[in-house]
DNA sequence: TAGATTGTTAATCGATTAACAATC
DNA sequence: TAGATTGTTAATCGATTAACAATC
């Protein structure tokens, strides 16, 4: 265990191992060991050690890890031990899907708001939720202190927009805009680009 | 230049390069420099210099690079100066979404088919297409010669669907599902998973 | 005990960047 | 010409992995 800053590669694969902890929960599994989770993830053993004692000792030698402790430690670790209430910015196709999505409150996260600008969308229902002004996205993050928004709206106004997010203290933007943001360091952006992905794997398709 | 094989953290900065080029293009530009583009997107111009240099020269010293030059080299080098055809399995919220999305025909792709194995979903229309029964997609895979597959289904069954799209030839899979997936080395796999992003950024929100 | 697996060190591997000659 | 910027080399930085003592 150490103190220094850990790198962004490491943070980037804890959620899947926490994820795979859960596929074996599921399966009825009680102990795991870091070989079996390099297999699941197609990563080395030895990295999901290292990545691990970057934060403690969790396993046994001989035996492995004790799979619903080490979930509840990386739960803690990523700092998912309690609800994170979410805004998503855009009630197009996508920004409706996420709000119907039913997966993300068992890991941490619970949209509590939807926003849009366009007249026509403003009221609507979408599941228990309903489609409030870009107006009211200031009143709503500093009441509910949202601290983590989701950016689905056109590429021509997701820089406006996370300029308004940052201004009001929002801390995390995970965009769906096939864009780069210009924000603060503090500012994390995680980037969902199904474009980037499709470009990146046509490269291989010789 | 050189013909070894090129790392894939070069080949996936490729796709911002390019999406950057559009951006300035848009905004009427002719040319622009390493630098310009490092500082839009948080790289070095040194990297950005490194990363173009794999594939050629498309500069010029003193200059810089012509937009549109290098916007269709890129193209090019990414293999995209076509149209792909892709399918969607799936027809949920996310699937639907993704065959509203307009934003994937100037990028090189198009999709052109969309299954789900609910009864009451087949036969639906979403957007320009009806929604096929997953009996189709063998057929559908076969006869379109479809390489690139986008899978927007659960995480119970992303793994069996995948297994049936690498038995039928598919070498890219754009995965939704909340799973990694176990296919066949030269098979590419590009994950896109909000909670994975939520989770790693939540880390940063102490 | 014998076998298995951890946590950690040191070596290796690979990616990034600083620096600069070349040249537009 | 003077200034700017490329393409590339070598150095640096950081991430991964092999190996193994410790120990369950």
């Amino acid at each position: 265990m150490s103190t220094q800053p850990i790198s962004d590669v490491v943070i980037s694969r804890l959620p899947l191992y926490l994820r795979t902890l859960e596929f074996l929960e599921k399966e009825g599994r009680q102990v795991t060991s870091s070989q079996e989770l390099a297999t699941r993830l197609g990563f080395s053993s030895a990295q999901i050690r290292k990545d691990l004692s970057y934060f403690g000792e969790f396993g046994k030698q001989g035996t492995g890890y004790a799979i619903p402790f080490l979930q509840s430690k990386l739960r803690e670790i990523l700092n998912i031990d309690h609800l994170w209430e979410v805004g998503v910015i855009g009630a197009g196709d996508l920004g409706r899907a996420l709000v119907h999505y039913q997966g993300f409150a068992a890991q941490g996260f619970r949209i509590v708001a939807i926003f849009d600008d366009a007249p026509k969308k403003i009221g609507m229902a979408v599941g228990a939720l309903t489609v409030q002004s870009m107006g009211e996205v200031a009143r709503v993050v500093r009441e509910s202190k949202l601290q983590i928004m989701i950016l689905a709206v056109p590429a021509q106004v997701a820089q406006a927009v996370a300029n308004q997010l940052v201004e009001l203290g929002v801390r995390a933007i995970l965009n769906y805009a096939p864009i780069t943001l210009s924000v603060p360091a503090a500012v994390r952006v995680y980037y969902l680009d199904p474009v980037v992905g499709l470009q990146s794997m046509a490269y291989y398709l010789k």
